[in-house]
DNA sequence: TAGGTTATCTACCGTTTGGTAGATAGCGTG
DNA sequence: CACGCTATCTACCAAACGGTAGATAACCTA
């Protein structure tokens, strides 16, 4: 149990990033409430006490860890993006959200726990979840701007399909998650 | 605190369904992992212990207010249900749904966080919602089965769509729970 | 090599919580 | 009225957990 060469003394950059990178795969595993400040820190080989350091209390780990995946999502969606707001733009981006998810189901899962948890005001992460909702659908509706005539509901319809698939998905793996999602997809853009 | 007339004795099965429905309320209102078993016992005027002689534990506790709110439901589902399992009475039975959980926010958050939870195979009620979901779709898949080409995926589609809106309305009460499904609703059922 | 900075550790605390043991009292029955 | 059953209570426990205080050691620089 006790590490073997003794100390491991990293710069402080490096061991959030180490830190957050098994928090991130532990709560996907057993969700945020199921794991515990000592868990978080025994995965890199350290204490409780050493993990405070860098984050100053169990709360501040959770938001970091949300706020790191929402960069990396960010980042690999970006890069896929051409430059068009336009309907198949927005397909071609959610379709490649859904194969990504696809490949990362504990990770997702790990989000939908959270942001259930999160429904509750005095949630921790209350704030962020809502937040990051209205800045999705307001980017969704502006892709469906120049093409649906109500954008609105329309990106709702798109995002609560997408969500709720995707919950169904993670109860029974036995769904088709990509091909029914494209079956949808195909009727809704077809109009 | 103490109760004023000292010791309240009543027969198991009136205190079980009081425990119930204090313990559905208080969850609805806090979520399950945020009330303790003295909260639980609290509001029906008795102490942990005496809950606990009831229900030998937390997690039995939680199965049960799971169950009675199925058996309610159920009753006031098949109360309205018209005999004909058609697509017209399944899309009148969602509508109901819809309408009926419109009006208990807090335990409709109740059912998605603990679902959520659920999610993890080592949880209490794992089994239980998944075995619930399949019955639920089986079900569905029945009162399509003369009208759609094909119904298994139509009921993925319609209990994806409804999960996720009811989902984002939870986020986002400014979302029209009902006029999107109605619309919604409104196309699927054309074709 | 000496000294300072700070990442990390050991040891501890206070609280909360689920659950247990044994005493007590309300109710039905003979 | 006496007795037994059991619903309920009081008192307690052990474990878990988030967080703190102060000691210790790894690395950088002069």
């Amino acid at each position: 149990m006790t590490a073997s060469p003794g100390r491991r003394r990293l710069p402080p950059a490096e061991r959030r990033e180490e830190i957050l990178k098994a928090a991130t795969e532990l709560i996907a595993a057993s969700g945020f409430k199921g794991v515990t400040l000592e868990a978080f820190a025994a995965a890199c080989g350290m204490t409780k006490a050493g993990l405070l350091h860098h984050f100053r209390s169990r709360e501040e780990l959770l938001i970091a860890v949300l706020e790191r995946r929402d960069t990396l999502d960010l980042t690999s969606v970006v890069d896929t993006l051409e430059p068009a707001p336009d309907a198949a733009t927005a397909r071609a981006v959610m379709s490649g959200f859904v194969r990504r998810n696809l490949a990362q189901r504990s990770l997702v899962q790990l989000y939908t726990v959270l942001s259930a948890e999160a429904l509750d005001p005095a949630h921790p992460a209350h704030a962020y979840f809502r937040t990051r909702l209205h800045e999705g659908r307001a980017m969704l509706e502006r892709y469906l701007l120049a093409w649906h005539p109500h954008p609105g509901p329309a990106a709702v319809d798109l995002l609560a399909f997408l969500d709720g698939l995707q919950l169904n998905w993670l109860r029974d793996d036995g769904i088709d998650f990509l091909a029914q999602w494209e079956a949808f997809a195909d009727r809704f853009f077809a109009a």
